[in-house]
DNA sequence: GGAATGATTCTCT
DNA sequence: GAGAATCATTCCG
């Protein structure tokens, strides 16, 4: 396996790079322990033209921060109080643009038990098909906010598996109904016919 | 300092 | 399908 090296995460265009997250993996280190999983649905936000993001029109605030640095790090923020929802940053610096990572699939075999379990029919049910849910069953929280993902507390690798364009399925965001026009585009990505993926 | 709010999820109907 | 949980961040005064 071989981390992601900064050139994956400068290109401008968001949305490729959301595409190609698909069928990576996402690896976080907490302790001795390591867990992680591959991604198979994510959504791309674009700060300065998109109003679902949170820098719309290039807004800089002490939370954005971090979307505006290099490409290839982690913004992570605390949503309706409840959840914390993980994001890669790409594009240059002073470009905030950032992939949400919304699902992923639990390795085989699993790194850890945290990701699905069996109940008592034998039907696996998965702990990281959506956003808020995956951030914890990998133990991600406001610590791992500016993060770089080349590092050894968290990161993304390459599987050597890319995935075919052919099982990408487009579809609109989910939860941004209030963002106008801008909700109504195809910026997310999920692998077609997957279990692991969050809804819909 | 204080009020409003959301890139969600779970539970009950 | 509707409503609650719950708090960091943002905006206003």
């Amino acid at each position: 396996m071989v981390k992601l090296q900064s050139d994956f995460y400068l290109d401008e265009d968001v949305t490729k790079i959301a595409r190609l997250l698909l069928g990576k993996n996402l690896m976080v280190r907490c302790g001795n322990q390591v867990s992680g999983g591959t991604i198979v649905e994510t959504e791309a936000y674009s700060g300065a033209v998109d109003k679902a993001s949170h820098a719309y029109k290039n807004k800089l605030t002490e939370r954005t921060r971090i979307m505006f640095e290099t490409g290839g790090r982690a913004y992570v923020y605390l949503c309706y109080g409840i959840h914390h929802l993980f994001n890669v940053v790409t594009n240059k610096e002073g470009f905030p643009d950032a992939v949400l990572i919304r699902a992923l699939q639990p390795l085989d075999p699993p790194v850890t038990s945290n990701h699905s379990y069996r109940n008592k029919t034998g039907e696996q049910v998965p702990l990281t098909n959506g956003p808020g849910k995956l951030s914890k069953a990998l133990g991600i929280d406001l610590k791992h906010n500016g993060m770089d993902l080349r590092g050894e507390n968290i990161w993304i690798e390459d599987t050597g598996h890319p995935v075919s364009k052919n099982n990408i399925v487009y579809s609109k965001r989910i939860g941004v109904d209030y963002a106008g026009d801008d909700a109504k585009l195809d910026w997310r990505f999920y692998l077609k016919d997957n279990q692991w993926i969050s809804k819909k």
